[in-house]
DNA sequence: AACCTGACTTCGG
DNA sequence: TCCGAAGCCAGGT
């Protein structure tokens, strides 16, 4: 309808519970577009704020922060933990425990 | 106004 | 199994 596939996205995001996380491409299939899982990451930059949306619950496809070591990362990772998400050696996240299925609709 | 890049994912060789 | 290219859309230069 009137909804955009970034409004779409923004809502998707914000109904993840608090201790789960999603995938890019998660958000983006289930927003409707299987292939756009970029712009789930431009919404985030781009109304992560605005939205107050929980970026920080939004992971890549391999369960690991896509964003390199610097502050934005080690803040992702420090307020999963602080939600019950544990990472392992390798930082990462465990799917099998936090990944995050929407309901249907 | 046009081109390029970007917190990604998936398919093909 | 590993590497390269394509696809999606918006914002920045």
């Amino acid at each position: 309808m009137s909804s955009t596939f970034h409004q779409r996205v923004v809502e998707i995001i914000k109904a993840i519970p608090c201790g789960k996380v999603a995938t890019y491409g998660q958000i983006a299939a289930y927003a409707g577009n299987p292939s756009g899982a970029r712009q789930v990451a431009w919404v985030l930059h781009s109304s992560s704020e605005k939205n107050d949306l929980p970026w920080h619950r939004v992971v890549n496809r391999n369960g690991r922060i896509s964003l390199k070591e610097n502050l934005d990362y080690q803040q992702q990772k420090a307020l999963l933990e602080q939600e019950g998400v544990q990472f392992d050696s390798q930082d990462n996240i465990d799917f099998d425990q936090y990944l995050w299925i929407p309901a249907p609709m």
